[in-house]
DNA sequence: AATTATACCCAAAACGTTTTGGTTGTCAAG
DNA sequence: CTTGACAACCAAAACGTTTTGGGTATAATT
């Protein structure tokens, strides 16, 4: 590999001749430029990225450091926010380094080296819990960061993150199932260590009351993660007594959806909006949700806008702007409910299910 | 950031104690290392990144750096290889930087910065096509790399590669279609300016040879790549007389599958295995795949195995172990077709649609 | 008592850049 | 003829590690 040393050399000018040249100041002049390119290119030259870095620079790539949740019930969600997040990077020629975070290891360690050494200019986190110890610690850091998700106290941290507002889905979702008759509406939630799942369910709570219905904890399950768990759950409210069962089932994701749709046909129920059958919606509007059998009822998440407006935030964080930017694809259902904190809205995609 | 002279002096201590210590060198007294370990995580240090590398150790990086396509037709299968691929990393402790690397953009250039500027241990190509300017250049310079697909001349240029066996992968479902009674089988090819692309259709020519029946040019669709051109090629193949009609349609992937599963109910054709109906094959058994109405009798791509093969070979090849491997998941479908380089059977699914 | 071995430590070089704080030479203005 | 401005260049420091090639005690061996 060619180094600045030989440039240098076959130039015959100083190290500091050749970096100034080839990154464009104005204190060289026009021919020792063009020689010095030229013999850049013809040493097939590249700057050592390691050594840039060190003296500071950027390294045009950013982290996505998602925590690894044990249940892989979100896997499916993550591929496809991972590749739509390496696309966005792409448009703003940017690296996108993934960096898994599992549970056990030590958290701050794995944040501090990302941040702290000059691998990445900046970071995005995901999977945010109620209460998160890695916003503190970045903060803390100075590193530029944006969260996908937020805590339950983003007001007094005031960290920058991009939020789709799974409360205010679901209880699109309910309005739409009370709506159309339903009375005796279930939650199908996943595990609720993540603020996204605890805002799904509070967006069922609240649609109930907003509704006049009370909530019955029979018809609320929780931890909910595979086949086998979501078919216990359906059989325990199936068993009550006909004027106490369900008739509609909200379900926290569409994967949790996608096992209804294979468990409850089993036990004699059948899927959809007609009088008698049982309504089933999901959430995320993953690829597979237009094509189940009934097409699900879903909210559908806005991952495309989502990524555009964390890497929006993002770059203008690491240019050191501060105010907040204007977005590349401005959306209907964007609010700014702070300074840099973005809260998306989900669509209600009403199919066959429900 | 506490860097290695803070934790020296508070230590008393020379800074190639405090590294030597901290990288377990046994020359180093056991008191004094405690005594430095202690002091630096007081003092939270984290090495940093780019410095290390200067040095030329490990990133425990890789790159995954696709080519990007124009027709995004291979979307969905590059989000989902992306995921599959950044657990597989997580497996073995690896982080991934996915670089995608643009069409008009100078590919050298990219490639390149990435090898020959310590970013990254090693790479993983994607998007081959059968003569393929990169691997000529990564073998120069000496980096690390593997390719997920092959180039014509792969027997010639001794790189490692995993590929998924596209023409038998097709060769089965002619078989299947055959057996099933099927005599005019169309192909609905996308862009063949990748190996993998012409590799299926080589295994639609040598299917229908094998079971002596010839190709017929009307029945072969090309560079299909969205519902517009799927719609205009199958309109022309059944715009034929009757008896000249196909009776199966084999598509090149999931994609062109769905699309034909979109198009021909509104033409007035049923799709199925029935006489009388039209039978639809895809290749790859995306996610999606199983859902779609009917049900996709497709390839299935071993997209878990290829990348845990991927990075079993490229680890190896990282710490210098030229040898051949063994893998951690050995696959019936895996064939060593060369030194380093490996095949593996897509398995035929039959679902509802052939 | 002199030699050798061993344990422990360190100064300096090296990695390849960018940045700092100059110097030198030329030309125009005074 | 002097001064100042400007263009063009450069030596050295800096970034934070690891590695090289030692050194200096102390203990063990002759």
């Amino acid at each position: 590999m060619a180094t600045i040393f030989d440039i240098a050399k076959k130039a015959g000018v100083s190290i500091t001749t050749v970096s100034r040249a080839l990154n464009g100041y104005s204190d060289v002049n026009e021919n020792t430029r063009q020689m010095i390119v030229a013999i850049a290119e013809d040493l097939k030259y590249y700057p050592n990225a390691a050594a840039r870095n060190l003296q500071g620079k950027k390294t045009n790539t950013i982290a996505f450091a998602p925590r690894l949740n044990d249940h892989l019930e979100a896997e499916p969600f993550f591929k496809e926010f991972t590749g739509v997040l390496a696309l966005a990077s792409f448009k703003h020629d940017l690296s996108l380094l993934v960096t898994l975070v599992s549970q056990n290891r030590n958290i701050e360690e794995v944040y501090r080296e990302l941040a702290g050494t000059g691998r990445v200019d900046g970071i995005i986190l995901a999977d945010i819990r109620p209460s998160d110890e890695r916003i503190a610690l970045l903060q803390s850091l100075k590193t530029p960061f944006v969260a996908f998700g937020r805590t339950q106290d983003y007001q007094r941290m005031k960290y920058p993150f991009v939020d789709v507002d799974g409360k205010a889905g679901v209880m699109k979702v309910i309005e739409h199932l009370y709506k159309n008759g339903h009375r005796r509406i279930a939650y199908m939630g996943e595990s609720f260590t993540l603020t996204y799942a605890l805002d799904r369910y509070d967006g069922y709570r609240q649609g109930l009351k907003d509704f006049g219905l009370v909530e019955d904890p029979r018809l609320v399950g929780s931890n909910l993660q595979n086949e086998a768990s979501v078919s216990a759950a359906v059989k325990q409210m199936l068993a009550l007594p006909a004027e106490e069962r369900p008739t509609a089932m909200v379900a926290g994701n569409d994967y949790l959806a996608l096992h209804l749709l294979e468990v409850l046909p089993g036990l004699g129920f059948s899927i959809g909006k007609e009088p008698g059958q049982i309504a089933v919606t999901g959430f995320d509007d993953l690829p597979f949700a237009s094509f189940l059998q009934p097409a699900l009822t879903t909210l559908r998440q806005p991952i495309v806008a989502t990524c555009t407006v964390l890497l929006d935030l993002l770059t203008a964080l690491i240019k050191n702007q501060s105010e907040p930017v204007s977005f590349s694809e401005p959306d209907p259902g964007l609010t700014l409910i702070g300074p840099n904190q973005v809260l998306l809205q989900p669509e209600l995609i009403v199919r066959a299910s429900a």
